[in-house]
DNA sequence: ACGTCGGCTACACAGTCGTGTAGTAAGCTA
DNA sequence: TAGCTTACTACACGACTGTGTAGCCGACGT
């Protein structure tokens, strides 16, 4: 496939995508380079360590991501949401549990967004920022564990098929409540026992 | 700490907490045998292998947590919900990260249970089986990625207090509708566009 | 008293990792 | 043409990994 790309973007594309599936520990200079079809020394070459390369990786990943839209995961803003675009966005999402820089950079800002967001809806929140936390691992989480999700649906959710049900699914599940006061009110008793027994301890 | 159990508990205690804090890769032998205080050919000696440990430490895991209650993560019933189960829960978790087949096997129970759960409940859902499965992974998510949770909420959520802010923010996500019905149409309208463009190409 | 079996350690081995070094070929500038 | 920078490769080094092997020591049965 590739190949009217220079070298070094080479190295950089088999690098997001082989960071993205693997992890950045999972994958080897020696992969990368082999998938990128150079030498582990040009790899070295142009980014001088791993940790050189993944900090390139990070900052193209953003800077392209931005370029496209604002907000990285969001349902309402679907344009230009293409494969390219996916592969940019699992890879920073990969390496959020990498705990890289610029993964940890991309959390915030989705952190921000979802209060501004949660500003223009009526929702009763007690705990705003919990709140916002805890959605937005959550939408993150889709693809932070796709291969389970593929598992469970049987499809592969990288492809536009699986995806699709995927996340009409979280959009079923966004629009209702899934549980009641009364059950909300007795879980939140339950969870104030483990607390007090816990620190009686 | 640990003393008075067995070499053989101590090893296996040591890997769960290891495996559990960086995965199964990022823990090795040698960081095993040493939190337990004895020697890596003993790990070996009882265990045979890495592979070997973690199937003793995956069927352990499953079983405690079995003999604790029937399902998992349920926050309605925290009842035995204690530091050491929670310990071996997020081991759990974490090993579906890592493709365990332990995991694997604890998330198919996350999701036959939750699908009975749905059956109980007058939701309408379209696709119950990818409903089930996004929501699995949602709940899931708030322990694959505690690490971020700490960090959004400035406070560990490993401990008592931040987990119950933790689970309380969770309660009111549940119970309530975050967007309109019309929002989920006009967004699923977006995902079916992008699925079509996708496919054109 | 003696053998042996299980708990336990020390040490060596091969493979893989990221990294360092030396060197080749091509293109640009003077 | 000479000199230098840049793209690129081949290869070796040290660290670390899981694994294999040899052996020590105490308990226990006979």
């Amino acid at each position: 496939m590739s190949s009217d790309l220079t070298a070094r973007a080479r190295i950089r594309d088999a690098a997001i995508q082989l960071f993205a599936e693997r992890g950045v520990e999972g994958a080897t200079i020696r992969d990368i380079a082999q998938q990128a079809d150079v030498s582990s020394g040009l790899l070295r070459h142009h980014f001088g360590s791993k940790e050189g390369l993944r900090d390139a990786c990070d900052e193209w990943a953003l800077h392209e991501l931005t370029k496209v839209s604002g907000q990285f995961i969001e349902f309402s803003t679907l344009d230009g949401f293409t494969l390219r675009v996916r592969l940019l966005q699992s890879y920073l999402i990969r390496s959020i549990l990498d705990g890289s820089p610029a993964g940890t950079a991309m959390f915030d800002r989705m952190l921000e967004y979802g209060e501004q967001w949660l500003a223009t809806t009526d929702l009763k929140v007690a705990d705003p920022r919990a709140f916002v936390a805890v959605l937005s691992v959550m939408k993150m989480s889709l693809f932070t564990m796709s291969d389970l999700m593929s598992r469970a649906l049987g499809d592969d959710v990288t492809q536009p098929q699986a995806w699709g049900r995927m996340l009409r699914a979280s959009l079923d599940l966004f629009s209702q409540p899934l549980i009641t006061k009364e059950q909300a009110l007795q879980a939140e008793s339950a969870i104030d026992r483990v607390i007090a027994g816990e620190e009686a301890s």
